[in-house]
This record gives structure tokens, C-alpha cells and sequence, in this order.
DNA sequence: GCCAACGTTGGC
DNA sequence: GCCAACGTTGGC
């Protein structure tokens, strides 16, 4: 089992709204780097990963999803009314891909980006590394069970 | 709002 | 294939 994380601006699609939808799932859509693209094709049914808060005050990990639909086509990618549209992707030949992710559950208290940044335990961590605009990257399994007690005070 | 650090685009 | 210009991300 492998750990990542996903961004997401709280303004437009923040960790209540996962919560809010059925069965606390959604498709994660809209990614449109090659590089996190390939992240999430490489998530397999039960990954785990932290859900983080950008673009707002304070920035951070306010919870854990799980990966509970394996990548397939992006179809916002085809849609010429959606903000994701690329036409060179088609249904013959997607070049977007996406998976579902479920909430297991909120943290009981955000871990802020400060936090993460000034915590020696912490070097490996994708996110921190400096200029990393990456909306989906990788959490090495150490960083992950930090992170947590972290967040859980222990 | 600023701007550093990226990724992408397109002329050559 | 190089690289300058441009657009975007996202912290601050």
C-alpha cells in the first residue's frame, strides 16, 4: 500500500464538500500535469492519502481519503463547456486520468504547511521540497505515520 | 497583490 | 532540439 496526497482550494472543492457528497466519494478530476497524472495512475484500490487545504489560510492536511476507483479516462477532458477541457485528449485516446476517492475521516485539527515545513522529521516530504507545485504527489510511509501523530497529538 | 518556481508553447 | 515568452500555481 502506497501513501499520497491531493490538493484541493478549499474554496472550490474543500474537504466538507467530499464529505457532503454520496457516499462520502468523488472523482478526482482536473489534473492536467503529466507528472501527478501519472501519480494517480499508479494508486491502487485502498492507498491512502491525506487531503490538503491550498490557496488559503492557513494552508495544510485537514483529513484522509482512500482510493476506491482505480484511474480511468477523464472525461472533463472531452467536455468543451468544463474549465478541464483539452481537445487533444479523446475517448479513443485519453491523455487525462482520474480515480475515485472516498473520506475515511477528518483530522482532529489541521497540520499546517508551517508545520510541515519546520519539522526536521519531515525532510523527505515531497511538499515541502522547495517550488513544489504538484497537485497530486507521493507521501513516503515515515512522513505519513509522522504526519499522523502529528495530528492526533500522540 | 506580489512574485518565485515551475510547466508549456511555439518560433526558429 | 533549444530556449524565450508566456501562463499557472500557490505561499506569503
Amino acid at each position: 500500500m502506497n501513501y499520497w496526497l491531493f490538493k484541493s482550494e478549499p474554496d472550490v472543492f474543500g474537504i466538507d464538500d467530499l464529505a457532503a457528497r454520496p457516499d462520502a466519494t468523488e472523482h478526482w478530476d482536473g489534473v492536467r500535469n503529466y507528472q501527478a497524472r501519472n501519480f494517480m495512475r499508479a494508486m491502487r484500490l485502498g492507498d491512502q492519502a491525506f487531503f490538503y487545504h491550498s490557496n488559503c489560510d492557513p494552508p495544510g492536511i485537514v483529513g484522509i481519503v482512500e482510493v476506491v476507483r482505480e484511474t480511468y479516462p477523464d472525461h472533463t477532458a472531452w467536455d468543451p463547456e468544463s474549465k478541464y477541457y483539452d481537445p487533444a485528449s479523446t475517448p479513443d485516446n485519453p491523455r487525462w486520468f482520474m480515480v475515485d476517492v472516498r473520506l475515511v475521516r477528518k483530522l482532529p485539527r489541521l497540520v499546517s504547511l508551517a508545520e510541515l515545513r519546520a519539522d526536521p522529521a519531515l525532510i523527505e516530504l515531497p511538499l515541502v521540497r522547495r517550488g513544489n507545485r504538484l497537485s497530486v504527489m507521493p507521501v513516503p510511509a515515515a512522513a505519513w505515520e509522522h504526519i499522523l501523530r502529528l495530528a492526533e497529538g500522540g
